[in-house]
DNA sequence: TGTCTTATTGCCATATATGGCAATATTGTT
DNA sequence: AACAATATTGCCATATATGGCAATAAGACA
C-alpha cells in the first residue's frame, strides 16, 4: 500500500526532522558546545544558521552534513540518527 | 584543526555517498528487490533514477530520503547508513 | 542471435539545502 | 534593570537533490 495521504507524509517528515534534529541538539549540549563550537569543529565550511534550521528540524539535512556533524560531536553517524521515537 | 584541504573534502564526501550507496544496493539485493520495486515500497513518490544514483553515490541523499529507504527495505536507519569502512 | 528486465546516464525543470549576513529573540549572569 | 553570549528568524543568493522522461547499457535467459 502506497496509500499515504500527502498531509500524513509531511508529518512523517516533519517528525523525523525533529527528532534527529532535538537529538543532535541533546548531544551537543550534552558535551557543553555552542552551535559556533560545532561549525568550528565541523570539517570544511559550514554556516551557523542551518545548525539552528537543523536542529529545529526546518531543514532536511543531506548525509554529508549528518556526517560532518556527528565527526564534530564525536559520535558515530548512526548513533547520531537513533532517535528513541523511531517506530 | 580545521585544515582540510578542498581536494580533501571532496573525497571525504565522495568516499562516504559511495559507501552508503553500497551498503543500501547490497540491503536491497539480499532482498531480492529491484531499484523499482524499492520505490514502489517507498512512502510518497520517488524516482527510479535517483535511486541508481544513490547507490552509486553521485547523489548526497537527505535524511528524508534515506528514512524512506530505510522503511522500503525494512530495516532502521542506523542500519542504513552503518557500512564498514567508518573510520 | 534475439528479447525482456533491470540499471545507468543525459538532459532539463523544480524544490530545497546551504551560504551569508542582519535583525531579533532568548538565555544567563551580575 | 542591564549586558553578553547564544539562538532564532528573515531575506536573498547559489548549489544541488529530486522529478520526470528518453536513450543507452548491462544481464539474464531462450
Amino acid at each position: 500500500m502506497t496509500s499515504v495521504k500527502e498531509s500524513d507524509l509531511d508529518n512523517i517528515r516533519a517528525e523525523l526532522l525533529k527528532n534527529v534534529g532535538k537529538n543532535i541538539q541533546h548531544i551537543r549540549e550534552q558535551k557543553g558546545l555552542s552551535q559556533f563550537d560545532l561549525i568550528t569543529r565541523m570539517l570544511g565550511e559550514f554556516d551557523v544558521t542551518n545548525v539552528s534550521r537543523i536542529e529545529s528540524g526546518r531543514n532536511n539535512p543531506t548525509l554529508f552534513t549528518l556526517y560532518r556533524i556527528a565527526k564534530a560531536l564525536d559520535v558515530s553517524l548512526p548513533v547520531l540518527i537513533d532517535f528513541p521515537k523511531d517506530k
